[in-house]
DNA sequence: AACATGACCATTA
DNA sequence: GTAATGGCCATGT
């Protein structure tokens, strides 16, 4: 059950240091599943408990996305911004700051 | 096996 | 800025 492909979006998402967020896409890439960042949200879905930062992988869009049912998404704003990341009036995060960028494609 | 759904993304108009 | 389209692929019915 291609169980070693969460295993290796969760490695990636857990290296997302503090106070930066990451896109599905670009954690789909950092894992080697390019084009894949389907696979990033819903291995997050089945996720549930784990010591893992989920709440710092947005989307492109720089939002957070909804899930199917209202879940913690409220929640995840919360740690965010008690991360330090801030939201503008639509909701969105500022990429442009707080982007995770890995230098050299790999850090 | 077919079909629908889902914490998505890039391109094009 | 919005809308439509195609791609990707695990899961459940």
């Amino acid at each position: 059950m291609s169980a070693s492909s969460y295993a290796r979006i969760y490695a990636v998402v857990r290296r997302i240091p503090k106070g930066r967020v990451a896109t599905y896409g670009q954690i789909a890439e950092l894992a080697g599943l390019p084009r894949q960042a389907r696979q990033v949200g819903y291995a997050l879905a089945a996720l549930g408990d784990a010591r893992v930062p989920w709440h710092r992988v947005i989307n492109a869009r720089g939002e957070i996305s909804l899930r199917s049912r209202s879940g913690p998404e409220q929640l995840q704003r919360l740690l965010l911004e008690r991360e330090g990341v801030a939201f503008d009036a639509k909701g969105r995060v500022a990429l442009a700051r707080h982007l995770w960028q890995p230098r050299g494609g790999r850090r």
